[in-house]
DNA sequence: AGTGTGACTTGGG
DNA sequence: ACCCAAGCCACAC
C-alpha cells in the first residue's frame, strides 16, 4: 500500500542533484496540492532515517526555511556543494528551481 | 476526542 | 519589506 507520505518521499528522492524544490511543489508532485506541511513533517521525521535530501527543499520563493544555527548553514553548504548558488540565504528558483522535470 | 504546534503557502494591510 | 490571518494534514499531550 502506497501512502501519501511514501509518494512525498519518492518525489524528494526524485529531486535531481544541483536542483531545489519547494515544499508545495514536492507535495503537488506527490498528489498533495496542500501537503506542504506534510513534506516538512516528513523531512523532519525521515530526512536522516530514509536519507531524504532535505537540503534540496526550500521555501516557495527559494528562501531557506531554516535559521542560523538551526540547519541553515547546513542547507546552504550542501546546496553550494552541489553547485546550487546561494545568496543572502536564498536560491534562484528560476535557475535551480525543479518542477518534476518540467521547465 | 479535543487542543496546540509545525523545516508551508497565499492574500491583505 | 514586515506582520497578521486562514487553510491544510499529522503528531504529541
Amino acid at each position: 500500500m502506497e501512502t501519501a507520505s511514501d509518494r512525498i518521499k519518492a518525489v524528494l528522492l526524485s529531486v535531481p542533484e544541483g536542483r531545489v524544490a519547494s515544499y508545495g511543489g514536492v507535495a503537488a508532485l506527490a498528489g498533495l496540492p496542500n501537503g506542504a506541511r506534510m513534506v516538512a513533517r516528513l523531512l523532519h521525521s525521515c530526512s536522516a532515517a530514509d536519507g531524504l535530501p532535505w537540503w534540496r527543499i526550500v521555501r516557495a520563493d527559494g528562501s531557506i526555511a531554516l535559521e542560523r544555527g538551526g540547519g541553515y548553514e547546513e542547507q546552504c553548504a550542501r546546496l553550494s556543494d552541489e553547485g546550487v548558488a546561494t545568496s543572502g540565504g536564498r536560491v534562484d528558483m528560476s535557475a535551480f528551481g525543479w518542477s518534476g522535470g518540467r521547465g
